[in-house]
DNA sequence: GAGCACTGC
């Protein structure tokens, strides 16, 4: 392992020496249930640099790690800090961005540690908490160390954290740096214990994190990853989708068999259609030429058709993935031998001065880029083919924008606050969100009832502590803190649940009558939200029956997630003590406090039969998913804007324009004043 | 008149 103070190592792969690939083919060889877990762990590559992380990590605050894919970072560093005895007076936290990961990897680490789960190794994620007393290493979502550190600000029960996959920049990991640093530096002033802090990441950009942590320094380590050869276009592509479809039956006529593509794309229509037309062409293709498989990936896709990426193509055949950015990181598919990079992906981008979320196709960044590439050299040498020039490459960002500079911040001020932070606005993000957004935020909280201004200073109101308990959207949380007005918190929880959540509704393109067919009977004309209400309850009474869910095309996975998520929200309104109401049959309660609690997200019936929002007269349509998507109501609340190919409406209810304007009747009299104008 | 990248509490 080499040592960097400042400045990173200047090459993106770096092959391992000759004697680590020795050391490695052996250990293949023998195969590895036949070497000792220890034996294992030894012949990993950063097993040698062993002595020298750990003195390094002994006498450091802050540590940034960079660590290729494969170099066993993330099992390895937790354990040999644990064996060094360097913080064993605490808990070692390591964050993962994925709840899968975060279980897969505890699995691993205590079968390392020959302990039983949950025992010296455990892990947390929602829903699931496999830890214990004795647990000293613990695996946990980023997203859940922050509800943690919603408890225990100063994190105490930890003695090291690790941020894992810090390059991926999600939107709690953002927050997590702030926060760990500001317990970091409050626990010394406090005399406390001391809180290790160390940023693990898979590129080699990260003078941004060791600046941030006070010019924390580098290790690099050295990963498993093959040397893959890299070919662009010569010229420009006009059209992404058929260069891709020619690079892929150009491989396909000259490699063997046995060497699977993986194809980027950008969406689920694009890839059903690109499947189609692969098999299609695949079976005019002459005798000398291997058979095709064809595999489309995407995350809205029913888990067993998922899992089929994973099964090898029979003897003869070739193995074609067409996928989303899902296999850039959360689905590693083995045996990836050709990587076929369109170079655009599609991704949600916020405005904040609209408010709106426009989800596009775009370029990706270098970064990304980089990550796909990757894909194509897991376990052997790979090739990738760049559909853009390399002029273009070098035109690319360097790195994706972070998710904190993408979205709305309502949950992460109010998150901010409950943290009690002393000024949100001047808050120490790594990559500060603009202001703009921040403001946005402060704005719809205000609206809320979540905050209020207090000598100069933005603090949470009672009601706002009370929204800071529900993992839920800020208007979410609000609407069933208000539900108990309308007598209906029950159903409330359910809606909330399935607003939250994938879509239960499940609709393949070939059988759009069957699914109008089957789901006629749960269609209530107050809006999409009643329907989803009567679906859920359709569900509940049939005792979740799964043959029921596949005639009525209902996604069965995400139901039992919707049920999760509505008993976690009922058990935190039973610790507040709320009263648990039924509404029964009456639904206008139930819209009525929708409307009380979305009044943010409404919209009125143009003259000319357009609609636009209350809020800043954007002209808006019904989303063609919606039950409401032919009816013509005068005015409606809707869950969330989506900006497509339009700027649509998604998860309507039909409301009363009074019933808005009760809700919130001095934004409505401003609204008015400015419509005025 | 016609559509939805990916995570997570």
């Amino acid at each position: 392992m080499n040592h960097y103070p400042k400045q990173p190592p200047a090459k993106k792969f770096k092959p391992a020496s000759p004697s680590d690939q020795q050391k490695r083919k052996a250990a293949m060889q023998c195969g590895p249930s036949r070497l000792s877990v220890e034996e294992q762990r030894r012949s990993l590559p950063i097993y040698q640099a062993r002595p020298h992380i750990i003195g390094q990590l002994r006498q450091l605050d802050c540590a940034v790690i960079i660590g290729e894919t494969g170099s066993g970072k993330t099992t390895q560093i937790p354990q040999y800090l644990y064996e060094a005895c360097i913080g064993r007076q605490g808990v070692i936290a390591v964050t993962q961005p994925r709840r899968v990961a975060a279980i897969s990897l505890a699995t691993r680490v205590s079968e390392e540690r020959k302990a039983e789960l949950s025992k010296l190794v455990g892990y947390t994620v929602r829903f699931e908490d496999a830890t214990s007393e004795e647990t000293k290493i613990k695996f946990l979502t980023d997203g859940m160390l922050l509800r943690e550190a919603i408890g225990d600000p100063l994190l105490r029960m930890y003695s090291v954290v690790i941020l894992d996959e810090a390059h991926e920049r999600t939107i709690h990991t953002d927050v997590l740096f702030g926060v760990v640093k500001s317990a970091q530096k409050k626990r010394k002033e406090q005399g406390k214990q001391p809180l290790k802090i160390i940023i693990m990441s898979a590129t080699m950009d990260v003078d941004m994190f060791s600046r941030y942590f006070n010019s924390a320094p580098v290790l690099y380590l050295e990963g498993r990853q093959h040397p893959i050869q890299i070919f662009y276009t010569k010229e420009s592509q006009s059209d992404y989708l058929q260069a891709a479809l020619v690079t892929v039956f150009q491989v396909h006529q000259e490699v063997p068999a046995s060497h699977d593509i993986l194809v980027f794309l950008t969406g689920q229509e694009e890839i059903e259609a690109m499947t189609k037309t692969c098999r299609d062409i695949s079976k005019h293709l002459p005798d000398s030429c291997p058979q095709m498989v064809v595999m489309p990936l995407y995350a809205s896709l029913p888990h067993f058709q998922q899992l089929r990426v994973f099964h090898n193509a029979p003897k003869g055949h070739r193995k074609v993935i067409l996928s989303t950015n899902i296999a850039e990181t959360s689905i590693t598919i083995p045996g990836i031998k050709y990587v076929v990079d369109t170079g655009m992906v599609k991704a949600k981008k916020y405005n904040p001065e609209s408010g709106l979320e426009v989800l596009a196709v775009q370029r990706v960044s270098k970064a990304q880029a980089w990550q796909r590439t990757g894909r194509a050299g897991r376990e052997d040498s790979g090739i990738c083919y760049r559909l853009y020039t390399e002029d273009e490459f070098e035109n690319f960002d360097e790195m994706t924008v972070p998710e904190i500079q993408r979205c709305n911040l309502a949950s992460v001020v109010l998150q901010l606050l409950v943290l009690k932070v002393p000024d949100i606005l001047t808050f120490d993000f790594m990559s500060k969100p603009s202001p703009d957004s921040m403001q946005a935020a402060v704005k719809q909280l205000d609206l809320l009832g979540a905050v209020e201004r207090k000598e100069n200073q933005i603090v949470l109101t009672p009601l706002g502590k009370k929204m800071a308990a529900f993992p839920l959207e800020p208007k979410f949380s609000k609407t069933i803190l208000l539900s108990p007005k309308y007598h209906c918190t029950e159903e409330i929880l359910t809606i909330v649940s399935l607003l939250s959540v994938d879509s239960v509704l499940h609709n393949p393109p070939a059988k759009r009558d069957d699914v109008q067919t089957a789901r006629k009977k749960f269609i209530s004309s107050e809006g999409d939200h009643i329907t989803l209400l009567n679906i859920y309850r359709a569900f509940k009474n049939l005792g979740k029956n799964k043959e029921w869910c596949r005639e009525n095309f209902i996604n069965g996975r995400n139901m039992a997630m919707v049920s999760d998520v509505r008993s976690q929200l009922r058990d935190i309104c039973l610790k507040m003590s709320m009263p648990l109401e039924s509404s029964r049959t009456d639904t206008q309660n139930i819209r009525q406090c929708l409307a009380h609690g979305l009044f943010m997200h409404a919209a009125e019936l143009q003259p000319d039969g357009t609609y636009t929002t209350v809020d800043t007269h954007q002209l808006v349509a019904i989303h063609p998913s919606s039950i409401l998507f032919h009816c013509k109501p005068a005015c409606i609340v809707y869950n969330e804007l989506l900006h497509t190919s339009k700027c649509y409406m998604r998860d309507l209810s039909v409301v009363d324009a009074d019933w808005l304007f009760e809700a919130a009747p001095e934004y409505f009299r401003q609204k008015l004043k400015t419509t005025k104008k």
